[in-house]
DNA sequence: GAATGTATCTCGACG
DNA sequence: CGTCGAGGTACATTC
């Protein structure tokens, strides 16, 4: 536990203001003279919002930051600037500038430290339940490994299938290019193998994406879709909500 | 059960509370009780702030979502909570339940429509300020065209090379090894097109990190360093900032 | 700390 | 409307 969290005020700063936004760090970006929303966090991060397109702020600069206000000069004046905030984060270099024109609303609130998010039921154990109903694959499979190691890294699953052929499985929730590429160099590397060779992959996936199929299925990969429902079995519904 | 205090336009509703927070969707979620920022927006959705951790919310409904409050059972009363409020999601039957506690702030703003975000220096300019200036790939190129479909996707640039060889462009902002990748798989392809082949490739990027030239010099890919602002100085446009 | 994989990703573009 | 790729991705976990 660090103690200089809890030195800090733990406020959070709404201001509703008429302002222009310029921000310059790995791109530049700009926001017009108009009534936003600006939220300064504890930790110095300021949030810009509208009104819509939840969840993401127009502009924002993130933790840690320095914030501070510098006077507008007579042009910027004349322009009807009142006020100018600089964000700035001093490790990239990153910096937002706020422009304000005019504050509608000003108000400081103390919130406490939060327990934080728990989150329930996501981790897709697909493994586990590939592994444990490894007959998925096809009859007669059976399972050698789970995580089987390699120089590279480990192979999700390692199977043999009836004719006792090694057979390795790739396993995302969503199937991407990505995944084919990853098992491909599997399969390359175990396919050197004489004790293993020849592998066979599958590629087993919730969902997997067309360009992600196409290009396994070029690569003699085969593609198994998931229902991780019908996996877990119907028994445990999260239905802790009602 | 009374509808949405939240049917106004254009406004965004900021309250602050002491409350508990369930999400049940994709995942389950849930959020003890604490003090937070309570976002409404316009458009029916909600964010859930604390102090810190800038940028994403603590927990949220995406629009479009439809805002209600319900009253407490006995047992919900008896626990401390003095109203609950359900957003909930039609098409995907998202849920959200923010049970309220106390409310230490309530305010709500007229924002008006947000001109929106300029951006400037993504990967979108890039690929048109290199086709406008083609000739950085070396002398006597042409262009084909942007954007040039393939079965796996479309590759950035097509270009002819003064004997009239194909040229593959991948360009990236910042190239890693995935852009290498990515290119090859392209020019894999697009060698087995008798139109085409040979194609030769060139990985194109602001900042070539050197494990991707590496592999980008092994497969017999160029690389080539983009200097943006160079690039947009042939071009017009000036920097807002200073 | 760097690298890797996931995300209630979000968001835009394009077919 | 789906699909796909980029993101100032953000964020957690692992090496």
């Amino acid at each position: 536990m660090r103690l200089g969290a809890l030195a800090y005020a733990r406020r959070v700063r709404l201001v509703i203001a008429r302002c222009s936004v310029d921000y310059a760090g790995r791109l530049s970006a700009h926001l017009p003279l108009a009534t936003r929303l600006l939220m300064l966090k504890a930790d110095g991060s300021v949030l810009v919002h509208s009104d819509s397109l939840s969840y993401k702020p127009l502009n924002w600069m993130s933790p840690p930051a320095t914030f501070s206000t510098i006077d507008p000069d007579q042009e910027q004046v004349d322009a009807g600037v009142s006020e100018i905030w600089k964000v700035s984060q001093a490790k990239t270099a990153d910096l937002l500038v706020i422009s304000i024109h005019e504050i509608l609303h000003d108000s400081a609130h103390e919130l406490g430290i939060d327990p934080g998010l728990q989150k329930d039921g996501v981790e897709a154990d697909l493994q586990k339940l590939l592994a444990a109903q490894i007959e998925l694959l096809g009859d007669g499979h059976t399972l050698v490994r789970r995580e089987y190691m390699t120089a590279i890294g480990p192979v999700d699953i390692l199977a043999r299938d009836a004719d006792g052929a090694a057979v390795a499985v790739e396993i995302k929730r969503r199937g991407d290019i990505d995944g084919v590429e990853q098992l491909t160099r599997y399969l390359e590397l175990m396919n050197r193998d004489p004790h293993l060779a020849p592998v066979r992959g599958v590629f087993a996936a919730q969902e997997i994406k067309p360009q992600a199929r196409t290009l396994a299925e070029d690569r003699g990969i085969r593609c198994l879709l998931l229902d991780y429902d019908a996996m877990r079995g119907l028994d445990d519904s999260h239905s802790r909500l009602f």
